[in-house]
DNA sequence: GGAGATTGTGGGAACGTTTCCATTTTCGCA
DNA sequence: TGCGAAAATGGAAACGTTCCCACAATCTCC
């Protein structure tokens, strides 16, 4: 009953409040809050013994009275199709990179399950449900989620950026490279060293990257001034474990490919099932994948290529949102990153007489 | 100054709030905020109206509300070395997976900076910092992070669990597999074959689990009966990037070996500098790995090595952490997960005349 | 040496929930 | 019909910040 627990004295049962830095320090608790925020608005001496209070109690701001105060959560929401999947990896590095500039961290989504997550009876997707209130801003990395859902969608202004694939979703800037010509460069590349007779692999068919990926080959093929007919083109999901199947698809073909154009992985499992029937690469047939995975680098044969920068991707995405929610910028800018061939031992001159 | 506006009326300028559905639904605050954890304790037509009304509204709970007042953040942080490796695909799978079912959500935090990393003048831990208050729990899938650092910690009796790697903080339950005997079963394996003469190579020196596997082949160099002179161990930290190095070394030592342990990435890698060198493997030299990381089954020759259940791993984190967070257990205990010796083209008899 | 500016400080009202408690309504049953 | 119990409901006090405002103390300058 004694005065000395006035107001709360020293940390009851939970964490220590800034009520609690107050007291020890003989000051206001705005005096307190002031000292967070502006610094040089505290009188030097008063500072030091916050500081000390704050030290000796190992006070830490709470985080949601912040929020709820100040209606900046200070997470980005990332959006993904499989967290496992290496392909992200750098992206999510350089996303990180940016976002520890500022304090910032990075909640984890995954669309795996897409639409319907939602808890109690709010019929709200799991991405509304998330985003609301839970999240500053939202990176995609899928570009199938439906980000305008809904009367409001999360789309209460928040930053919006879809990576390395635009968002079916118009409005939604873009960071990423230019997918169709890469894939122009990367066919014509193979059309140099004498190839006429390609296989196109197309791997997340109906995608917007599949589809800029599968135009550029087009372009290609007429920019050679080939026949449309010739090329073969194979839709679908595919992954390391399509190797045997898509390997069996084109040898039978009825003409024979002599230049398979697919994606990092169907590229390697392919590598894998020609070499097991004996054909050999790239004396037979030329290979090339996409997206220069650390895998492309290391098979046998290594695998000609399109890299593309995946970590300034990632980087550029976060800088982008933050710069927004900084308020440095009031509009999000699509960005066109390089993309670079590289070519390796996987794609050779066609066999002779068969150009 | 009518009276309709008496309570605050429909979202004025940011998201509607409880007590607009309350106005809108014709109840009490309090009856909403029932409709949501207690159901069954609401009239069934009063519930219908407040359905009615969230839906109208576009209504979503405030997070950082509730979590002010009921300290649960429903966010579990998830420390990782690097977040774009491969390894850590998995495992970060499967703790998704477990938090999608109860509604949690995923932090990523990167240790790669290491401590230090404190805003404004709180001279406290990033991790520190990031978890007192922005998450219920902390799952660590780097060892070297000193989780009891400070007066306080993080560790407010929050759960602590470590995946894959053992914490060097003592009293943090791990999950994973028993690398010593994993170690130990593959030398062994090499030993079945004939071989005599080894080379390991430990990643991540120092660590708890570098160490672990060391030991491993010690048991096996014993078991087998040779002299532990007669065997190579380099230490260091070694990626994708250290093949040529470590061939090199290899190849001069003064009584070469005929198998050599180490990682999925210096194994392929390896692999890839052997063959430059014109060594055949397994003919010359066997090589092992371990994780089987995508990559070991598609190089070539496909690469011996153990598999770590990674998914699974990261699933009984989350489901450990969340037994403890919802109150059904009061301790996380060790698992030992069983790993998988996968015996690939890598591994083979030594040369003749050289057992 | 006093008026007005400047600097430093503290009080208290939000922010949007949850939860205790009191109140009102409904129901079962004699 | 009436009485107690049970079921529904609403009011209001937290939770720990931030920030507007008012007040006090110290300067500045003629």
């Amino acid at each position: 009953m004694a005065k000395q627990l006035r107001k709360g004295t020293t940390a009851p049962g939970g964490a220590p409040t800034m009520q609690n830095v107050a007291d020890l320090a003989r000051v206001g608790i705005s005096t307190v809050s002031r000292a967070f925020s502006e610094p040089d608005k505290v009188a030097p001496a008063t500072l030091a013994r916050i500081e000390r209070a704050i030290a000796r109690l190992n006070y830490v701001p709470n985080e949601s009275a912040r929020t709820l105060r100040v209606k900046e959560t200070g997470r980005v929401l990332v959006m993904m199709p499989e967290v496992g999947n290496p392909f992200f990896g750098p992206i999510l590095d350089g996303i990180e990179e940016a976002a520890a500039q500022t304090n910032r961290v990075i909640l984890l989504g995954n669309t795996r399950r897409g639409i319907g997550r939602a808890g109690a009876y709010t019929s709200r997707s799991y991405l509304t449900q998330l985003a609301v209130g839970r999240a500053d801003a939202l990176i995609l990395l899928d570009g199938s989620l439906p980000v305008d859902e809904g009367p409001l969608g999360m789309t209460r202004g928040e930053p919006v950026v879809a990576v390395s694939e635009p968002s079916l979703a118009n409005s939604v800037p873009y960071i990423g490279i230019d997918n169709r010509q890469a894939t122009f460069e990367l066919a014509m590349h193979l059309g140099a060293l004498g190839h006429r007779h390609f296989a196109y692999v197309s791997c997340r068919a109906g995608s917007p990257t599949a589809m800029a990926r599968e135009a550029g080959f087009r372009d290609a093929i007429l920019a050679m001034g080939l026949s449309q007919a010739d090329q073969i083109i194979e839709r679908g999901q595919f992954g390391y474990s399509s190797g045997p199947d898509v390997a069996k698809r084109l040898l039978q073909a009825s003409r024979r490919p002599t230049a398979v154009l697919s994606s990092d992985e169907v590229g390697v499992a392919l590598l894998c099932e020609l070499r097991k029937s004996g054909i050999s690469v790239p004396g037979e047939i030329s290979v090339a994948g996409f997206d220069d995975l650390e895998v492309a680098g290391l098979s046998h044969p290594s695998l000609t290529t399109v890299a593309q920068p995946r970590y300034d991707m990632g980087l550029a995405a976060m800088l982008a949102v933050q710069d927004k929610l900084d308020g440095k910028s009031d509009r999000i800018a699509d960005q066109i990153m390089p993309h670079r061939l590289v070519p390796r031992e996987s794609s050779g001159p066609p066999p002779l007489g068969n150009s």
